[in-house]
DNA sequence: TAATCATTTTGATACAAATCAATAACCTGC
DNA sequence: GCAGGTTATTGATTTGTATCAAAATGATTA
């Protein structure tokens, strides 16, 4: 088992991992990466459906996802789920858990996954000392209030087809920016989880699915989706531009 | 003049600030306090409809509210807009502009206002030497996520009654934080922009304020609501908790 | 004070998406 | 391969909210 635990060993390296550009910023000295390599504490396995951190949570960490993909959702009393994001390779989840030591929301792997524990202690203090980390902290916290702030737009002003469009469009750059097909997805969620996401019903994203199926700018075929004009869906949400 | 230069050093000050409380964290001894004190560089007015900065503005600075009361809203190419928050005093806004250095956001000002323009840069320095004011920037960014998530909720799942009893109950709330009533509120924008903020059109919104008042949960005047029943539109949209 | 403009309310109608319902496709494990 | 369960599709109908329209109220300015 020794070679084993090299491979880990290995693997928990930040300065070694693949997805440093996606997760790390750049511009560090080989003995600062070493130094930053600290700010993950250990990796953590998460199985298809199982939650990483739910709703009441004690928040001690943030995570970077390694591998597999989640969702994340808030829940009302009443039972009500709504889906707040898909998160992929590369992406950090638990930034809701910050203001007050307590998670607000669900995260539930939606395929097998592997994500970095960093301890949010070990952050901030490795941000204090290294101004660049500090920066690229600030930034993720601020890309995800930007992001929100598009999904506001969508949820509040757009129509069901809009709103798919933009989803896919959006589903398919970030794959693609992973090194994943700019045109083929295999979608890692139900109809009714793009339904929440998306203020929706599963139907009514069915039925917008098959009506782009229809007038050929997709094809679909369950969770098989093979975008055949992605200018026409950016048409949608987007008439002025193109 | 020297007396109002006088006073508006005093002003300046965060140490002075009624306000400390909702927007610096405590803790500080006084010659840290007066360290941080230069987190401010200046203060602004913003009259009435002016923007305090527009989508597509370099960003430099947070701005935490003293005094009025700011709308923000993002806007379509094809001239949308959704209002993605309302921010009172002791809020911080500009948080959308780190990610890349430039806002994407609009914020006006829906009475006369008067804000603390704080330099990110100044803010990034003092949280590495303070690392209660770094634990400060993280919540305040952190928060607007959860925020940002229930409005997602509200969005996603909600009926409009719902969207609007959520509204009042929230607004209602944090005026009353300020020291204002709880029961009396002088809204301070348009039945569109509440519209646009829960997803909704102006007509709905109206019709819903009268359905309240119809029903005693509140009494509506234009823009002057007294709420008559508080624990009425929290079951609204929160039927388990009574 | 009257005139003009913006905002709000209310009514009548239209429509997009929800709901209800049934079938079809797919996956999983025996 | 088949049975049982989940997920997806499609159809018929309902419904909540949007849209269109007009009047009422309030604010602003001449």
């Amino acid at each position: 088992m020794e070679t084993n635990s090299i491979t880990d060993h290995y693997k928990v390296a930040c300065s070694n991992c693949n997805l440093r550009e996606l997760c790390l910023p750049s511009g560090f000295s080989t003995s600062e990466m070493e130094r930053l390599d600290t700010i993950v504490r250990t990796r953590r396995r998460v199985k298809q459906g199982e939650q990483l951190f739910s709703d009441g949570d004690a928040f001690t960490s943030l995570y970077a996802i390694r591998t597999g993909f989640f969702k994340t959702s808030v829940t009302t009393d009443d039972g009500r789920e709504q889906v707040i994001g898909f998160q992929m390779a590369g992406e950090i989840v638990g930034l809701d858990g910050i203001v007050n030591d307590v998670h607000t929301c669900n995260a539930v792997a939606l395929e097998d996954a592997d994500v970095c524990v960093m301890p949010f202690a070990n952050v901030e203090e490795l941000s204090r000392e290294f101004p660049i980390l500090q920066r690229h902290v600030h930034k993720i916290m601020s890309r995800e209030i930007v992001r929100e702030n598009e999904v506001m737009m969508l949820l509040g002003n757009m129509r069901a087809e809009e709103r798919l469009a933009a989803f896919l469009i959006n589903l398919v750059q970030r794959l693609h920016t992973r090194g994943f097909s700019q045109t083929e997805v295999i979608l890692r969620m139900t109809r009714e989880e793009i339904g929440s996401y998306l203020g929706m019903k599963l139907e009514t994203v069915s039925r917008t699915f098959s009506k782009f199926s229809d007038e050929g700018f997709i094809e679909v075929k369950q969770r098989h989706v093979r975008i055949l004009n992605p200018d026409a869906l950016k048409k949608i949400f987007n008439p002025q531009v193109c």
